[in-house]
DNA sequence: TAACATTTAGGACATATGTCCTTCCCAAAA
DNA sequence: TTTTGGGAAGGACATATGTCCTAAATGTTA
């Protein structure tokens, strides 16, 4: 399959066949990353808005100290670049593949020049940010509001939930360095160890050689009243 | 003046006259809300799009234990319920005005009715939430990856700043409660103040019956290295 | 003015979290 | 097999933050 071909089955297979109009198509390409590639990065000009289309990515701020947050984890379908191209801004967050990754890139000065009044791009953008921003909202304002034992928690069942659909992993928590865990929840990683230690006790889980393994579903629930992820 | 003429004005004041087309118009409405009145509340469900185009609004999450956390104090221009719109959800958080508000109200299904494919709109929508978007993220961020210290002095070099553009205020925090100011830095009334107490001992600043005045902008600013704001 | 409610500042203590460092274990290289 | 490097777990300690309570200050009503 050429890449054209593959670009087009990406297509159909998001409907994004609506969403971009005629004249922008030729200017459509398929990027490819590598695991661990970085796909932008923070401070850098912006250009392009992607949209992930396979694989996953992890986007991350880094602070002046050079601490590191972890925003999210993102599977298709989800569009980088967004508030950079609105806005007229340099990239805000940095994005690396977590995975091998495919994306679909389209230069800004086309949209703006083919599609800046284009109904249908207009409302998939409308989509895709609210969302966006709602989870991410929610996210971060739960990460304030509780500590790290009950976010922890609510990261662990929203991830053995998806790993269970999608691979029947049975509640092991693979993917992730704890390292990354950590980051994400926004502590330390000693403190996460130090967490997890706790919840081991408690027998909510138990860890097995650099994973864990969640072993009461309910009681963890009962300690993160609300999932992040709803 | 008229309801429908001041409508009309601030209209003009703001450029939204192209913002709304032709059959949208008579769906428009003024509504007033007085201090400390809510204008929407967590969890409703929601069927206006509100536009805020005189005075001020705090908005505002509560967690299930009852914590109270400050997202934002916007002034016009800005949009509430626009998530809400998009995604066909209940209100996200609670809003209310900090002082007299006019907002322009249009109910949702009007919107869908007449303008789902107006881009003038969405164009509009599409600015007013990125704009929402990068300013949540990155306030939200930086309080995960702060400490309340710094996070007070980026809150008191902001609200400063804005003080005495507008009123000549010499840096004398006003208009916000010590508790708000908490719940918006997102810690408890009671850190706040001991914060307060070391930046005083520090002759960063001063408190002088329930306000608090900025002493050494310098100071503040060397201890906020990044303001939220920018 | 007296009595009472409400707000404000801060003390005492417990808990949450961060930083630095050490030890242990395992895999890859010699 | 030995060596070495690096990650993983956790100890020791310091700091940040939260909770509960008290005392002073201020306003408010009778």
């Amino acid at each position: 399959m050429t890449d054209r071909e593959q670009l087009h089955s990406f297509l159909r297979t998001h409907q994004l066949e609506t969403v971009f109009n005629e004249p922008l198509m030729p200017h459509l390409s398929l990027y490819r990353f590598d695991q661990g590639e970085w796909i932008c990065s923070q401070g850098e000009p912006s250009e392009v808005l992607y949209v992930l289309v396979k694989g996953k990515i992890k986007v991350y701020t880094t602070s002046a100290e050079g601490k590191t947050l972890i925003l999210s984890f993102k599977t298709p379908l989800e569009v980088i670049g967004d508030i950079e191209y609105i806005q007229e801004i340099p990239i805000i967050n940095t994005v690396e593949a977590v995975s091998p990754v495919h994306m679909i890139g389209i230069p800004y000065r086309f949209l703006k020049k083919y599609a800046a009044d284009y109904a249908p791009l207009l409302n998939f953008l409308l989509d895709v940010i609210t969302r966006k921003f709602y989870m991410k909202s929610n996210f971060l304002s739960f990460n304030i509001l509780h500590p790290v034992e009950v976010r922890l928690a609510s990261y662990l069942l929203s991830v053995t939930y998806d790993e269970s659909a999608d691979a029947g992993f049975q509640g092991q928590l693979s993917t992730f360095s704890l390292t990354d865990v950590a980051n994400w929840i926004g502590t330390s990683y000693r403190h996460l160890n130090r967490v997890i230690t706790k919840l081991s006790a408690e027998g909510l889980i138990e860890r097995s050689n650099g994973f864990i393994v969640v072993k009461d579903k309910e009681g963890l629930s009962a300690l993160a009243d609300q999932n992040i992820y709803e």
